[in-house]
DNA sequence: ACATCTATATCGCCC
DNA sequence: GGGCGATGTAGATGT
């Protein structure tokens, strides 16, 4: 069952009560209400009063999030104690404390409309499809879609601080270093993409390559790379969806075919 | 008023009714149900059956929280359409589309155990303390903090394709770029310093220092710094707080208060 | 625990 | 609108 109890318009004393058994039984919950907020830690930040909605989740990550956008306002991830006590005079107060590194977030609820308190059953596994990790495997088992005659030799390969996505040879035997983006390549994968080579160049004595893979560039990355004497390819990535998606468990296609359709039922 | 509507275990029917008239009424909804979701954009992804809780904001973003962590499991920032459909032996479906980038998030509910309607009035100011534009306007007007005789001349001066934080002269009129960093400077940090300077010195006929300044610094930075022959400054943040809070009016001490205390009432 | 890197990063600023 | 840089980035991964 997710939803174990709706408060509605409560008096502050219900209210915390309510928040504390909730707490105490690591439900999750959520609270609406008027509230004043503080943050200290790595930075520090204040907000006035306002109607709002805080998120407290079973492993007591707590969301404070404004009406609009994606981002809550003020936040706590996971790691936190919570502490909650009304003071008369001032209202609720809701302390989610973290220590490393130390951060304290404290809500301050004048006002509370809603109380909701549930439990979230969800076992489910998130299966996300051509992330950089698949991109990088599907090049090293398909080495022609980077260049003819390339002979990938490891993936990740260790280099200084960092590691290159995949290191090979080409059909002359030039070492290859292969930096590949999902997004569009810009200046910082440039730069990444040099350090590597340079940092791989002074531990052997041979040509090096160093070649950014993505589905396109910036001016800037075009830039760079020509200064640098460094290659870029594109890749496609509806391409290597395909071939990924050919090679396991066909995914379910609901929304592909809803897009298709182009109809709503 | 920030809930107008409490609605438990509604039939789909009534689920579709109210979630189309909050929608239609741009207010803020809550739906905490079970349901399966698809998304396909950028990336991809697919989550099986679970408890989740659905949020669309007041200006249509959406985000599905599982019952644990800070990060919604899928999402869909603000700039959205949205459409809501029944189709029967399916479910109720969510889809929240976006133009830039072309995005599609569909949420396929099989129950839903609760909906709320709200409007949140919420106009108060949020104030960040420490951001880094603020270090920056506190290195400016007090530049001893960089080097006794340093001269600031300009913020955010524009070289090549971006900005360097401060630029000016030292007490031997040599150009000085000055990058700054909130957070442990990295590898990156030194190559955007780099980036700087290589642009600055190709324009002047003079020579050009660097200096990042951080209030701590990873080992590969500081190698990085030295291989480059650049320059690097700690600073200490909780200096710069304090000269901060004495230069503009004393923010609510309510926080600090409380954790000097350390009581709850 | 620490450093490094990815992300459907998001967001905001400036050209 | 696109590029660029900051973020209390969070979270995963390797050492």
């Amino acid at each position: 069952m997710a939803v174990a109890k709706v408060l509605e318009n409560p008096d502050l004393e219900s209210a915390l009560r309510t928040i504390k058994e909730g707490l105490a039984r690591n439900h999750l919950l959520i609270v609406i209400g008027e509230c004043y907020i503080d943050y200290e830690g790595r930075s520090a930040s204040k907000l006035g009063l306002g109607e709002r909605m805080v998120i407290v989740k079973q492993d007591g990550a707590v969301l404070v999030h404004r009406p609009k956008g994606y981002s809550p306002v003020n936040w706590q991830p996971s790691t936190t104690t919570i502490e909650v006590w009304l003071r008369s005079g001032e209202g609720l107060s809701l302390m989610a404390v973290r220590n490393r590194p130390r951060e304290y977030l404290r809500i301050l609820f004048t006002r509370i409309f809603l109380i909701i308190e549930g439990v979230f059953h969800d076992a489910a596994e998130f299966v996300m499809y051509l992330s950089e990790s698949e991109i990088r495997d599907i090049i090293f088992d398909n080495p022609d879609l980077l260049e003819p005659g390339f002979k990938p030799l490891e993936k990740e390969k260790r280099i200084g601080q960092g590691a290159v996505d995949i290191f090979g040879l080409d059909s002359n035997n030039n070492h290859v270093l292969v930096e590949i983006k999902r997004v569009m390549g810009d200046r910082d994968a440039v730069f990444q993409l040099y350090n590597y080579v340079e940092n791989y160049k002074s531990g052997v004595n041979s040509n090096v390559r160093g070649i950014l893979l993505a589905p396109s560039f910036t001016p800037g990355a075009l830039e760079l790379l020509a200064k640098l004497k460094l290659e870029f390819k594109e890749i496609d990535l509806k391409k290597l969806r395909m071939l990924s998606q050919s090679g396991r468990k066909k995914p379910d296609s609901t929304l592909l075919e809803y897009m298709n359709d182009g109809r709503k039922g």
